[in-house]
DNA sequence: GTGAATGCAAAACCTTTGCAACTGG
DNA sequence: CCAGTTGCAAAGGTTTTGCATTCAC
């Protein structure tokens, strides 16, 4: 269960915030992202959205994905060479990527962290966005 | 410039250091990486070697480049869709990608700066490697 | 000599593109 | 109606794979 309202109304209202039209195929999409604390790649949206609108295609998915995305409603994460994961998670956060069980887990942070962070840039370099990925393995039990 | 020799008989010190076969190819591929301070993709690294090397194959290149980052010799920087970029800096840092220029620049880090971005890590969480990658764009003259 | 590395070509993989048909406001 | 969106199929670019040949030790 997400942290957000997912039921139909409000998921278009969150579309219309964002000024872009509020499709059926956005609607879905969107929905079967925030309705899993995890980090999909297109393919399991994709997987996921058949089920409920079996017409949908893989390129539609993709280009709801990048729309999502620039409309800041949902985030991408990039590891490595391993295709691109979505995060329905808006809280600043880091990513950590357990080798174990190949799993993609956000880690909380401390308030402000985010800011605190863009001070070891130097002058002059305006900093839009910042990922935090962390590679390891996590012993079971933890999140 | 490197900081680092890169005259033969260091590199071939360097793969050996590292318990792997110092071929020929390896020896070029590390060459070149450490030759500049930039972050080329495999196919910038492949053009590189080739003008040294002009049999060298483009999976070779690959297999070496993935041989140098098991190593440590090199690292691997991921950013966005992008082709993964490789990176001769082995000192702690961040990477900060211009959007303007479509450049990656290196980051200095304060001393032990990836020591305490551990600790935001939950019990239980151990990780082997960090990424810390800024995205915006830097006025000229920085860097 | 032998296991490891190379070179080549083909395949795999993820993502984007072009375009005709459709649709939401 | 009309710009924007969809669905499909095909192309694109990066990375991997299979296998015969070659090489470092």
């Amino acid at each position: 269960m997400a942290t957000t309202p997912k039921d139909h109304a409000a998921l278009l209202e969150k579309l219309r915030a964002c000024d872009v039209r509020p499709t059926p195929q956005r609607e879905v999409v969107l929905k079967v992202i925030l309705d899993k604390r995890d980090h999909p790649t297109a393919d399991e949206v994709f997987a996921r959205v058949k089920s409920q609108m079996p017409t949908i295609s893989l390129a539609t998915v993709y280009n709801c994905l990048d729309t999502l995305v620039q409309c800041g409603l949902v985030r991408q994460v990039n590891f490595e060479r391993a295709p691109t994961r979505y995060c329905p998670n808006l809280e600043e956060h880091a990513h950590f990527h357990d080798e174990t069980t190949g799993k993609i887990l956000d880690v909380e942070l401390p308030a402000d962290f985010m800011a605190r962070l863009r001070e070891v840039l130097p002058a002059g370099f305006d900093a839009s966005s910042i990922e935090l990925n962390f590679r390891g393995s996590a012993k079971p039990g933890a999140n």
